[in-house]
DNA sequence: CGGGCATTCATGGGATAGCATGGGTTAATA
DNA sequence: TATTAACCCATGCTATCCCATGAATGCCCG
């Protein structure tokens, strides 16, 4: 497996920690894992992008295009490393969610980690539902506009809120 | 870890003295700690940037493109080498901020040390919230502007804009 | 074919070490 | 000698590590 994909749903326990799922870390190690998952909230979502080095090396290409002490680069800087958080992961396979990152996601009780090929997201359980939707809503429509034949979703709601498999 | 990543605030206290973020301190060792950390006024911002080795031979590189006795260059090196400080580690890892530095950013009760790959910065910590809300904003506006090229976040999360290598 | 055992994970709690912070003491300087 | 900066130690908090539990899955053997 290299990409992260599907989503799982886990607590935060009492301590503001969640475990990674599984999968996802055997992601991040053949990735090169090292150390830690680069996390950041998402620009545009009430959600954390997260990812490893490749996300990492992402940021930096970024950057690397920039003339040094241009305005362009230092706003680029602030926007990405000054909100980018280094999570490391313990032995059992979880991370601790700071104050700053729960916060721009309303992370509580539980997150959503949702699979999105080279990273993936975080996101508060009952946002995620709602975005799914609209999400499926859209799909619909363009599948309609393609003139695509079947639905490869019936329309029982198999896919409720489990989230687990 | 070889960059510095991620914001952090401590306080002064009152013989100002500012604990610099261990896992900063972990980046200056690795970076050839020399003992102590180069440090300067931001030129466009009011804030100070700080950095190990790294940071001052990238100074020196700018400085090494400008031909001498040029008017540039004497700008350049007074703004840049004139204001440095070389601010020595304690043993607990804390550093104290010269008048001087305090007073370019309005640095009183407490630091926020943000850090943007290369070196880092140190802000006042609300003049730092505004700065990177509008950091956002801007980059927000930027990406739209050019499609953005490489979203690290993707529109739509329905899908497919991770995915793409 | 079915039942029981082993393994993998998510989760919870307790112990421990690292870190930020505050204060006191000694060394350097004018 | 007075003042300031460097050093050392003490404290509380929080993150980190380690182990225990319990559910779910897969495997092996009857």
């Amino acid at each position: 497996m290299d990409r992260f994909v599907s989503t799982f749903t886990n607590k935060i326990d009492a301590k503001g920690r969640v475990s990674v799922p599984a999968s996802f870390r055997a992601v991040l190690e053949r990735d090169g894992y090292a150390g830690g998952i680069y996390c950041y909230p998402s620009l545009d979502a009430p959600a954390l992008d997260c990812g490893g080095e490749r996300l990492a090396k992402k940021i930096d290409g970024l950057l690397a295009g920039l003339p040094d002490y241009s305005d362009e680069r230092d706003e680029l800087s602030v926007a990405l490393y000054g909100d980018v958080q280094v999570l490391s992961i313990d032995g059992d396979g979880r991370i601790v969610l700071p104050e700053g990152l729960r916060a721009h996601a309303s992370l509580d009780a539980a997150v959503t980690f949702v699979g999105l090929g080279d990273k993936f997201q975080m996101w508060e359980p009952l946002r995620f539902e709602k975005r799914r939707a609209e999400a499926r809503n859209k799909v619909q429509i363009t599948r309609k506009l393609f003139g695509a034949g079947k639905p490869l979703i019936s329309d029982d709601d198999s896919g409720n809120g489990g989230a687990r498999e």
